[in-house]
DNA sequence: TTACAACATTTGTTGGTACAAAAATAGTAT
DNA sequence: ATACTATTTTTGTACCAACAAATGTTGTAA
């Protein structure tokens, strides 16, 4: 029966990188969720991508993303057109704003990813990896 | 920059558990933080628990456990008595409706964390369990 | 044209969660 | 007794998220 601790231990361990994401973004006013779609949206390189497609990269998977687009909108973080060719999809492009928003983010989050692997070896560290990847198949 | 692909595989492996889990205990009326405050209480084998215990043992931490422990006692599942020597302190039991839910619920729970971990071979158990207890410290 | 099915997004509703402030109680010093 | 501090729980506020229903759009077929 160490299936339960495994499991809490996982939960345990998600809780802690959440809790320290969230709090280091927290002066940048955005949550894990919205940095997230905007590195979606960086990723594109300046081609638009359209609502299905961010909601199907997001990690963390929610049935709403109209909603927290809204917020990288009212941010200036985001924008949004219709699509010419079809209406039904939304266009959404990274703004200025929103680079240089990730450029000030991005070390603060590698360091808070680093520290919370530090106390790994190398080894573990590929092993973990396999073992999660496995987890995710 | 392997961090963020295992940080990545983390919030992800985190959420098909979570979302295993919240599915199999819908149908039981009970989410998964309910469901592990009611194992908390039951692990007390009838001595009384209060709030701040039951706060400090949950493994998702929230802070609003009064209004989760008001849900458990408006479906009978739990019982709330003012502690006789201290009345700032809430005593919590489980009931027996609580009891029995539980037993219907573990063995649904099991097979869900089992066939999560399926695919790990013992090794990798063992291994996973180490390198979770590392990140949690 | 009209009806209809498929698709993409939005909105309504309900319940979950964080944070801070408030309320209630206990213990202690004056 | 009174005031003060610490402890424990509750409440207020505001935001986040899941799910289903609704809206708007396109393409196709009768």
């Amino acid at each position: 029966m160490n299936n339960k601790a495994i499991i809490v231990a996982l939960f345990k361990a998600n809780g802690k990188i959440t809790e320290a994401l969230s709090h280091g973004l927290k002066p940048m006013g955005i949550s894990i969720q919205q940095f997230n779609v905007l590195r979606i949206l960086r990723g594109q390189k300046g081609n638009p991508s359209n609502l299905n497609t961010v909601h199907e990269r997001m990690i963390h998977k929610m049935s709403n993303t109209t909603r927290l687009v809204d917020k990288l909108i009212d941010k200036g973080l985001v924008n949004r057109n219709v699509c010419k060719e079809n209406r039904r999809k939304i266009e959404l492009f990274i703004t200025t704003e929103g680079l240089s928003l990730l450029k000030l983010v991005d070390p603060i989050v590698d360091q808070i990813e680093a520290e919370f692997l530090a106390s790994l070896s190398n080894d573990q560290h590929e092993e973990i990896m396999e073992i999660l990847t496995k987890l995710n198949n």
